[in-house]
DNA sequence: ATCAATCTATGAATAGTGCTCATGTATTGA
DNA sequence: TCAATACATGAGCACTATTCATAGATTGAT
């Protein structure tokens, strides 16, 4: 029978490299895991690694349970970790996905709220996906995702909780700060600034410039918000950002929103959780807090 | 340490309501669950029971773990016979997922050569998933997806293999049957008949009755296509369906293929995969016959 | 080639765990 | 109240995992 051990055998093997290492990062001596490596080999009727001089490769098979360890270990840490929360008298914790880079400084409002309101539950934010967000919550990595798309999945459940305005951000003294607001085309001679994200989930390429064909003179990439804004209040380009967010940094910094089209491009921020955890009550006790900051 | 055991166990309560049972389930005896089961609380630090009475009601840590045991049990039965497999000199199981009712039958075109080509590769096929084809490809528990809408998402790989035009079957003596092609509003005093599917889900009405805001007289639901066909035979209503596979039936039934506005409903099929199995040669082998049939 | 260093494999002894048996206690419904 | 049924517990046993000591293999440097 297949055991969580077997499994933290071969990834600790795959981790360490050597047999003798795997063997003391799992607290065992290394005759210990010669011998389970041997019985579980016999037992499963096929090798799982096969020795090329010294070094150790693992077959298909070995493969495959490598694989399968990736995915299962870490729900076994999880979960304990989460019975360890209850046996403490705690909820649990919710972890929070953020598939939408300037919602951090939103999201920040609400975690304080929240931590108050729930004292027994953790929050943990994570901002990379190997799949993606929803995958995340499939694979039960995230609890609940931060997303301005909510892709209607089977199993999930999406709510709106915040509607802003995506706007250009200029210098105050930038020459397209004087119109009214800005069209395709004046983009066509700037350097835009985004987070480093595909382009195709850029709102302003989606909504904006593709659909009129139009690109910017350059594009660079930059993580930081804080820093994105000093470099277009310095003239050195311009930026996409929500409304709300820009109205904040203005008051310390030379920077100007700007409507993108006549119309403007109006977003809206989705909780998305699992339908199976809906009657969680601190997960939706967050989505409320969520809906009312 | 939680293990692959305390999971079964839990699962085991849970199906069979009473320990006694559960422990002759898992050819134990009464007496070693109730021993495992007081260490595990012990461990964990909390109860993962209440007694009511004389029977079990989980706690809410049980019932984390009950989850957990139901995504991860399958996942180790699946590995075991994966590997089972192996050791056969067999390479696999090949689980295929459908999203797409009347692919049925171009399925099966594709399997028989397939598992003449591929004599040490298994084929599952499953329908129903309880999170949708994506949902399943994510949690492992099919390897490939036939769809005809590929939500792209990280992670996965879409390869169109066969397109088609879906068209309306009408008898052969229906007074459509006449008309060069049909018009929304032809529909509206019809009988549709469908698989039983969400509607938002059958082309006909995403991109045919809704966009012209028509809706037939009246909506059943059949689940096997021949049957649907003899309804539809028997003038007893309308269907949506792959052109070709009404035309093979229609050399033994009284029905006709009626294009669905001027220019035709063109669809395409896609087979999705994990991009982690790209590189499984039986997979590739797969989407390289389903391209050809 | 040879040798030291560093792996892995193996057998025997031991420590530890899980299991069963026998029996006790609690709950339920007739 | 009693029989039936379910869970709990303690003692002893059987089995498994682990260690220790040692042998065999591979590698790289001299």
């Amino acid at each position: 029978m297949l055991e969580r051990s077997h499994l933290a055998i071969i990834a600790a093997v795959d981790a360490r490299g050597t047999l003798t290492e795997a063997a003391t990062s799992l607290h065992l001596s290394q005759s210990a895991l010669s011998h389970a490596i041997r019985k579980l080999e016999n037992q499963l009727g096929t090798p799982l690694w096969q020795k090329e001089g010294r070094l150790l490769r693992l077959t298909q098979a070995g493969e495959q349970l490598l694989q399968l360890a990736k995915r299962l270990l870490p729900q076994f840490e999880h979960a304990e970790q989460l019975l360890r929360q209850y046996a403490r008298g705690q909820r649990g914790t919710l972890r929070i996905g953020m598939e939408c880079h300037p919602c951090y400084q939103w999201l920040l409002k609400v975690i304080a709220p929240f931590l108050e309101q729930w004292p027994d539950v953790d929050v943990d934010v994570k901002q990379k996906f190997q799949f993606g967000g929803i995958g995340a919550l499939f694979s039960h990595d995230i609890d609940i995702l931060v997303t301005p798309d909510p892709l209607q999945q089977k199993g999930l459940n999406y709510t709106p909780v915040f509607a802003y305005e995506q706007v250009l951000v200029v210098a105050k003294h930038h020459v397209l700060a004087e119109k009214a607001f800005v069209r395709p085309e004046d983009l066509c001679s700037e350097t835009l600034i985004s987070y480093p994200v595909e382009r195709e989930r850029l709102d302003i390429y989606a909504e904006f410039l593709t659909p009129a064909k139009c690109a910017p003179r350059e594009h660079k990439e930059i993580e930081a918000t804080n820093i994105m804004l000093q470099m277009v209040a310095a003239g050195r380009g311009v930026a996409a950002l929500p409304r709300w967010l820009v109205e904040e940094y203005a008051q310390t910094m030379d920077i100007r929103p700007m409507r993108l089209g006549n119309i403007g491009i109006s977003k809206q921020i989705f909780l998305g959780v699992r339908r199976s955890d809906e009657e969680l009550e601190y997960l939706k006790g967050f989505i409320d807090l969520a809906g009312h900051v």
